[in-house]
DNA sequence: ACACCGACCATTGTATACAGGAAGGAGAGC
DNA sequence: GCTCTCCTTCCTGTATACAATGGTCGGTGT
């Protein structure tokens, strides 16, 4: 069956087990690529082009692509490819009254456990945001509001609604790229700060009442609107 | 059972257009394998085989068992292939804890949603899950009451949560197989006849107490010893 | 006889080759 | 001049071939 005798095409690639921390790598820089409003949501992803980019072929960036699809971040659609998922406002509403449950909930619990390490990887991470937005770098402060936000709910100490709040602090990334207004974007005041001195002082139920103030006015802050563009609705459109 | 469609082995077995659907009906058949516990948690699952089984080949086959890794239903261990999880007793309290904070939370929603086409469809579930039960259809009776949960969440209309929600009743379908005593499995007592009972009076309050105690119940009926074989800590062993 | 070492086999990881469908462009007809 | 259709071209979906690795079994030496 095989009609050419192929030499082994330059296996450049294969310096050892390197392979799965190579996934990895891609991955995240997808991944952060995509949260730090670097490709924005619509933008289309060519899987020659990754390939090439990563120096991997097509196979280990299908395989990233599937990941990132699980995990909501890049679309699929069946014969056209991968894109950067583009979130309905239905969608929008979902993740964040998701947030509201699972962080506020976690809130008590982070009170109990948290340690002094953490308090002070917190307020690295803060202090960072905060250094970020006063020099207008809105990608970074982006991602370093997830990377609060999930940090924190790793402190609980359950693992699978931490990841789940990673989760869906990506995806509130990518909600804020289509609906946020350029003007105050992220976390801008000092609410990071404020939770973690309720934490510090062991108050959970303040904590949780913050936490709720907090997400409620970052989704405040979005200006959700339809967005009929993927489906114009011809009949609402040319019945009036 | 019968997905076992030996193909003509022909050169056609690409016949692309059903390929999405094709790969969606074995993700489902290893699933419900899995949740019945015809598939006991460690067992492995080797590529060749299942593709050989489904008629595809390894390529597709690898993307599905990637698929359900991220579901945490497989194990991708590096080079030693899949195999079906084996649930710590860490992961089986996080999915509990998990289980608490979300279902519960979203019984309230529930309540004011539920609609007489949900009722009867709940109905239904529970009518079949005992009938299972009675017959001593242990399988069937699990995949059940993961469905009652799962469709129970989707009425919230939070997708997202009740996406969730579901992943959840499977983890715990995994952990009932490794944790669960074969006497009374699953939600034998008349939990969820009663719960539908509060949902239809639109007694939200009541609902989501009884779902926690429901969910309590469910977990203390586990017998979760550490298990420690995976990897056996020798320092602590030895170091005595 | 037991233990250690080497080779083989089984199984996964990766790349490439091939086929099929969708989007865009060009040509022809009205 | 505009539009419709067909063709080309790119891109994804799938299979297969090849490389690498870990486990296991058998042989040999002490």
């Amino acid at each position: 069956m095989n009609q050419v005798e192929r030499k082994p095409a330059g296996p450049r690639r294969g310096k050892n087990g390197d392979g799965a921390e190579r996934h990895e790598a891609i991955h995240r820089s997808i991944s952060d690529a995509i949260i730090e409003h670097r490709l924005k949501p619509g933008a289309r992803l060519r899987e020659d082009a990754l390939a090439e980019v990563f120096g991997v072929s097509r196979t280990g960036i299908r395989k990233i692509l599937q990941r990132l699809a699980l995990e909501q971040l890049v679309t699929l659609t069946p014969r056209r490819g991968a894109s950067v998922t583009r979130p309905t406002a239905d969608e929008a509403k979902d993740v964040f009254d998701a947030r509201q449950m699972i962080e506020c909930g976690l809130m008590p619990e982070v009170a109990r456990r948290i340690s002094a390490d953490d308090l002070e990887a917190l307020r690295d991470i803060a202090r960072r945001e905060r250094e970020a937005l006063k020099a207008g770098e809105q990608s970074v402060a982006i991602k370093l509001s997830a990377a609060f936000h999930g940090r924190l709910a790793y402190i609980s100490g359950n693992a699978t609604l931490a990841e789940f709040v990673e989760r869906l602090c990506f995806r509130s990334s990518l909600i804020l790229a289509v609906y946020g207004n350029a003007g105050h974007l992220g976390c801008e005041s000092h609410d990071h700060e404020d939770l973690i001195g309720y934490l510090e002082r062991g108050e959970g139920e303040r904590a949780q009442a913050f936490m709720s103030r907090h997400l409620k006015a970052i989704e405040a802050s979005l200006s959700i609107h339809a967005e009929e563009d993927e489906a114009p609705d011809l009949f609402e459109i040319f019945s009036g």
